[in-house]
DNA sequence: TTAGTTGCAAATCGTTTGCATCAAG
DNA sequence: CTTGATGCAAACGATTTGCAACTAA
């Protein structure tokens, strides 16, 4: 936590932007958040704390995140973004289940390899990456 | 082509759904494209051909393209999907380069191998996939 | 006091849908 | 004829924005 709320403050101040009690009722509940969480998930989760927030605030807050590098974003087939943060959440990629929508998370040494082989090849730096694999979890397919 | 047409004869008499002459129009333009193609870009596409031809009828018809198995739809960072066709066209991944917005195709088996190490540990059934590596290209980097 | 922050509602963007009409089989 | 295909405009869901009021520094 500690090291997130240094990095937005940072983040603010480069930018000459302010903190704000509201941002930070943001900032916690998201923390807070395990895994991906939409718009709209966290709206509900910030308003239990304070209800006069509203859900364009949100929006402009993840942007801010994510601008200072403390938030991830990702849009899976469906329409609408979902995003997490970098504490305790270093780098991973999703497993999607198709059938329940449930989304399982893992990290793979191997393949980070890989694509740093094949964007070698074409002469590209990466900076980022996104794997998703589409298929039926255990539980689906035993149905 | 004739493998794709056929596709779509089968799967219409499968489904009890008919040909068009706006249905081929639109196949026509769509088999036609390289790349990827959102629906407006392809809408365009269509219209140099028939301007009577709708936005409706284009999400349509790439939604029974899709469900024909003869177009794959990919969504990046922003919001718009991105349909491509499989003619001539297998399965690849994508190399994005965020300053100009240029897209590499590429392929790589060793990383469909290491996919389903993962999928097997995870008791999961894959049924596809994307991957796509963010970053800058060779021509961006040395500007 | 100056400029960033917010709520609200309206606007926007990509996509879908209802309905009346048209056309394939 | 029967039912799918289509155009049009309205509806939609997610996100953004203009504006006036608010508040951090």
């Amino acid at each position: 936590m500690y090291k997130e709320k240094q990095l937005l403050t940072n983040f603010l101040s480069e930018k000459n932007l302010r903190h704000s009690s509201k941002r930070n009722t943001i900032l916690k509940a998201f923390l807070k958040e395990e895994g991906h969480i939409t718009a709209e998930e966290l709206h509900k989760k910030v308003n239990e704390e304070d209800p006069s927030i509203g859900i364009a605030t949100i929006y402009r807050n993840l942007k801010l995140f994510h601008d200072a590098g403390l938030a991830r974003m990702s849009r899976f087939e469906k329409g609408e973004a979902h995003y997490e943060h970098n504490y305790l959440h270093t780098h991973h990629d999703h497993l999607i289940c198709l059938k329940c929508g449930k989304i399982i998370e893992f990290k793979n040494p191997e393949i980070e390899e890989t694509q740093e082989k094949i964007a070698g090849k074409h002469k590209f730096k990466i900076t980022s990456h996104r794997l998703e694999l589409y298929g039926t979890c255990s539980k689906c397919s035993s149905k």
